[in-house]
RNA sequence: GGUCCCGUAGCCAAGUGGCUAAGGCAAAGGACUGCAACUCCUUGAUCACCGGUUCGAAUCCGGUCGGGACCUCCA
């Protein structure tokens, strides 16, 4: 298993840090609206990557956190006159709602800051004692210049951002680099702490979160590229401070998602929510893992269209090939690989191992529909057939695909054979009839 | 202004030093079929441009042009 590891930029080989387990933990929503399809990305991504790991046999232990006070949420519950908790409560929903739209688990640890608070406390304050970090006037900000790394994960130096800086100048920081830990609030939910009532940062509840949860370092950190400067970099420099090493050992980032090569923003009014994207949500996981997840992926609805057709296709593929079996009672749970089988098998992990090359994976997925449809064009190919729909399966499960396709019930099987005599006979009508109510049934 | 990424057939997209540059979509032609749908087969690129390194480059280096990201608590 080959992954590129942000930190160090080169793929390198996957060793986890306990055997047989990868604990893995990727940034969550700040839960002040719907997610839109960009947002999507990490969603379905990584939950391959936990899928992948799981196939070959690693136990994951996957969190992502939710980020239930910040301003935006504060701003939401402003226009909308109602509670910040609300608010936050009802995305949190809507956000669950969405993963599972698009065919990812929901079921990890999503940790909120709300439930953390103490422990993000504990951690500034240890900041704060040991000289990494300083208060004024009941704001806390980290000291940067103290992290010798610093600018490492994004390839940055302090002297190029400062030279660059198109940073706000904030009179009561020592450096303009430097971040805020907590601060004081002049509206919206406060909370105690030793520097007054207020609210912490962004960057301090996942370093907090991990470090409770998994009690050290982790195998794997994700989230979007975007996140790599400041967000991972001002996690990696607490951790730093407090515990000698960058928090864990892979950082993984995900290219952004463009819709007609802009970037989404409300300004430019292309926002899409995945809530509104309608129709075929298996269509659009498929086009996100079409491209390798480091490469920027460009929404079109074009683009969209040609996977929605993609995936109709293999299902179909899928489907028939599955009835087939079914109608011959050959629909056995385990089934031996031919040596076509296995070569399309072994590319396929393959492409995988290779930093989750989706891309290449998917092609050996179109491989193993083509494959299929010669089998179910054969006579005496239902064990080549069969192979290829566990083959099939095995595909599915990583990749997060489902053509929810279930036995035919026996009033349906009967309809089949009366359809297939109908044919045999010539009757055309009947079998028009019977034609047509098969494929309602989504059997044809 | 600073840092970084990308530019492969009409479109999408792999490949990042070496057999004839994967695969998909679209298009055209053909096969199959009671009709249709589905499916299958065949057909396309010297890799933005210029120069260099090398026995050999889409793949490395330099430059030009074009596009994009981050530096603003956006995945």
């Amino acid at each position: 298993m080959k992954i590129h590891n942000t930190l160090t930029n080169r793929l390198e080989p996957f060793q986890p840090r306990h055997k047989d387990t990868v604990n893995m933990y990727v940034c969550g929503p700040t839960v002040y609206n719907y997610i839109q399809i960009g947002n999507a990305r990490p969603v379905i991504f990584f939950d391959v990557v936990r899928r992948y790991f799981e196939f070959i046999g690693y136990t994951v232990n996957f969190v992502s956190n939710f980020t239930d006070i910040d301003d935006k949420i504060i701003t939401k519950a402003l226009e909308e006159q109602e509670d910040e908790m609300v608010i936050a409560e009802k995305f949190i929903a809507a956000f669950y709602e969405d993963v599972e739209r698009v065919g990812s688990t929901t079921k990890y640890l999503a940790p909120r800051v709300t439930e953390y608070m103490s422990a993000i406390i504990d951690y500034i304050d240890q900041l704060v004692k040991q000289g990494y970090a300083y208060v004024v006037d009941g704001d806390v900000y980290f000291r940067v210049a103290k992290i010798d790394q610093y600018g490492a994960l994004s390839g940055r130096k302090i002297a190029d951002l400062e030279t660059g800086a198109r940073v706000e100048v904030n009179p009561k920081k020592e450096n303009p680099l430097d971040f805020t830990l907590w601060k004081q609030t002049p509206q919206g939910k406060t909370f105690p702490s030793p520097w007054g009532e207020g609210r912490p940062g962004w960057h301090t509840e996942c370093v907090a979160m991990i470090n409770d949860i998994f009690g050290g370092p982790i195998d794997i950190h994700g989230g979007g590229a975007d996140l790599m400067f400041p967000h991972h970099e001002n996690e990696i420099a607490q951790h730093r401070a407090i515990h000698g090493h960058a928090i864990a050992t892979y950082w993984m980032h995900n290219g952004h998602l463009t819709v007609d090569n802009e970037k989404m923003s409300k300004s430019a009014d292309n926002y899409i929510f995945v809530k509104d994207l309608g129709g075929d949500y298996m269509g659009f996981r498929l086009f996100t893992l079409s491209t390798h997840y480091r490469s920027p992926l460009n929404y079109t609805d074009e683009a969209l269209e040609v996977y929605v057709n993609e995936w109709q296709k293999l299902k179909r593929t899928y489907t028939q090939a599955f009835y087939q079996l079914d109608l011959a009672e050959m629909l056995d749970e385990s089934a031996t690989f031919n040596a076509e089988l296995n070569r399309i098998r072994t590319r396929f992990m393959n492409a995988m191992e290779d930093d989750f090359n989706t891309a290449n994976a998917i092609t050996e997925l179109q491989q193993l529909g083509k494959y299929t449809n010669h089998k179910t064009r054969e006579s005496n190919a239902l064990q080549q057939l069969l192979g290829a729909v566990r083959l099939f399966d095995q595909f599915f499960e990583i990749l997060g695909l489902d053509p929810s396709v279930k036995r035919m019930t026996k009033a349906t099987r009967n309809i089949y054979m009366e359809w297939a005599d109908a044919r045999k006979n010539k009757n055309f009508d009947k079998a028009d009839r019977l034609r047509e109510t098969l494929q309602e049934k989504g059997i044809l």
